[in-house]
DNA sequence: AATGAATGAGGATTCATTCAT
DNA sequence: GATGAATGAATCCTCATTCAT
């Protein structure tokens, strides 16, 4: 009774589909949230993220009360497509392809957002935040697809699954160019990430 | 016979042989650095570096007028014993052995001081910084003891010395603890870096 | 019949009969506001209030433009109840406990939110504001009180009505243990009008 | 002999009697927080402060590290005048003129700095603090003295001391004309003050 | 009329670096 | 040469108030 009386203002459903600028200001904040920590690193100046958002801190507080939860919206997307990309892979039947494509896929999400990886390790194993949640759900779906190769002899034995996202993590962190004096010509990725794969391969 | 100690400053030829009480407070600054820096990482507080020293601001910045050449300072000692290490291992005949031996080290440099990869990762090529010009020496000793390695069959023909260093000192940064809201019991650092040895090998 | 009720709002003459609405709203920020100031004191966040009230913060600004607009509403029923007292008082035939009785309603009424001793101070005078006029009448009250209490020669002669009663507020506000680090157990109201009363009796 | 070295810099002894820019700066700093706590309370932005004195924020910062150290010290001073006056007065002989002058030296301190009542108020029984440290020296003067005055007989037996100083807090917040909208043309201490002078004796 | 998103001034605090003593 | 006082930019965050929807 209560809802369906005249007095319900302007919205004719239950459900609220977020303002139209308060969805504008959100995309720009991402957006610009994803250039200024390109640049800075993910310690980047929150008031920075707002101006370029060009948008007034108390809105950028307002979207995102903590810097974590920036961190977060800008991960989520991504996290869920590699994660749906690792069941895809197990249905393509060769594990260590699969391997293969997963850390790439892992590599680019720390690369799109550079400097993320820093965050993501701190956050790692801390349920408790909302990113270490992405995270855990990430992890989740690769230690699955570890698994597997390994039980099909693709991979050797010793290799833990967090040890390997880690040095990945590395990898992604080495290739970052931000802060470099020269900025190396090559960001070198694949011959690093060739390392780390022929030392998995059984 | 003061200015001919091993503890010199890097320039060298010294017009002047510096006075005792300088050379006194450069020792105490380089000793409070050392304990600061283990403590707070390098971006640790230059005025806490002095205090612990019982010496001014002012005098730090005299000594090391820059960050980077606190940091370099303290790399320098250590650079040298590895590179001094990788010329005794190539007497040890045993190639792999030497390799294994030598990333080790680079693991342990890196180690000394919170955040100090980033530093080394930021200047690596950068010839004009002091610490460019300390990693230039070190890289050239790695080179070295890789090109052996290779030659005598033991490493993989396309690894690149550049390529491997970069991923160790990735490897370093994964270790690093800093900011983790849970910090890991275990930095791993040793199944980390066998999983690249195990990369390296032919 | 609507607009003659006693929760009509102060404007003497009501065009419009308001709302069934926006008159459940005002009652809905008022007690908001009460509980809110109770725990906050009047300085207490808008924001919260109109949270509370489960109404938007422009609602609240529609009805209450200023916080002292809100502070007066707030102040309003118990001044009247104050006031009202103050003449079944002075037929009670009793100058002395008619005066021990106001003081005391005036201190209850200061203590009601903390932080308001300081409003009614700066705008007691100021008949230009809501809250200035609600502080005019009952200070007419009072100064009749004490008149005849004076006239009974129960209280001296060269008390002033106003400086009584800023010497009431001023324990008011001694009694207020808003940003105390270690607070009183006790207020300690009793004691400190103890002494104004004594000060008063002739 | 260390401190007797030639290397001793400037400072002749081993005293260090504070530079002279910095003791300027310090008094500078004293002053200015004097008006703004003045004008604004002792919340008074102390950005403003520095501003005032013509001095960075920093350098605020580096001599008064905690608000309350700046407060303290701008009270510090009138305390002690305030308490070795206490002393005097008990060797006068007149145990009630020594109340009196008393109770008008700490409305004078309190006058002095407007808005410090408050502060004082906040942090009277916490000796943790510096500003609770100083007032509990200023408690204990007055308690001696209206002891005495209580045993002299010029005094009633109940009033307590605590008591007796709240009120006196209050009456120099209720005569502080800080934000008033309309100034009142006449602070009006004195008639407050008797009233509790006559509250007060016996 | 109601809503709540957006604003942005304002306040506290830190610290690398400079410079007067 | 040594000292440490001074600087002030930079950062985080809050909240009263306005205004587009």
């Amino acid at each position: 009774m209560t809802q369906t009386s005249p007095d319900a203002p302007t919205s004719p459903a239950a459900e609220r589909p977020m303002r139209a600028d308060a969805r504008r200001n959100r995309e720009r904040l991402l957006r610009a949230a994803r250039d200024t920590f390109a640049e800075q690193g993910v310690d980047g100046s929150l008031e920075e993220v707002a101006r370029r958002a060009g948008v007034g801190v108390g809105t950028l507080y307002r979207h995102f009360p903590a810097r974590d939860d920036l961190i977060e919206a800008l991960l989520h997307e991504r996290f869920e497509r590699t994660i749906a990309h690792a069941e895809s892979l197990r249905e393509g039947g060769d594990p260590w392809a699969a391997v293969e494509a997963y850390l790439r896929d892992v590599l680019s999400d720390a690369a799109t957002f550079r400097g993320v990886a820093a965050s993501i390790k701190a956050t790692m194993h801390d349920a408790s935040t909302p990113l270490g949640t992405v995270c855990a759900l990430s992890r989740q779906g690769w230690s699955t697809l570890l698994e597997w190769a390994r039980a099909e002899g693709v991979v050797r034995a010793d290799a833990d699954a967090d040890d390997v996202l880690r040095v990945v993590y590395g990898i992604a962190w080495a290739a970052d160019q931000r802060r470099a004096r020269r900025p190396d010509s090559d960001p070198r990725i694949e011959p690093m990430l060739r390392i780390v794969l022929q030392g998995l391969r059984s």
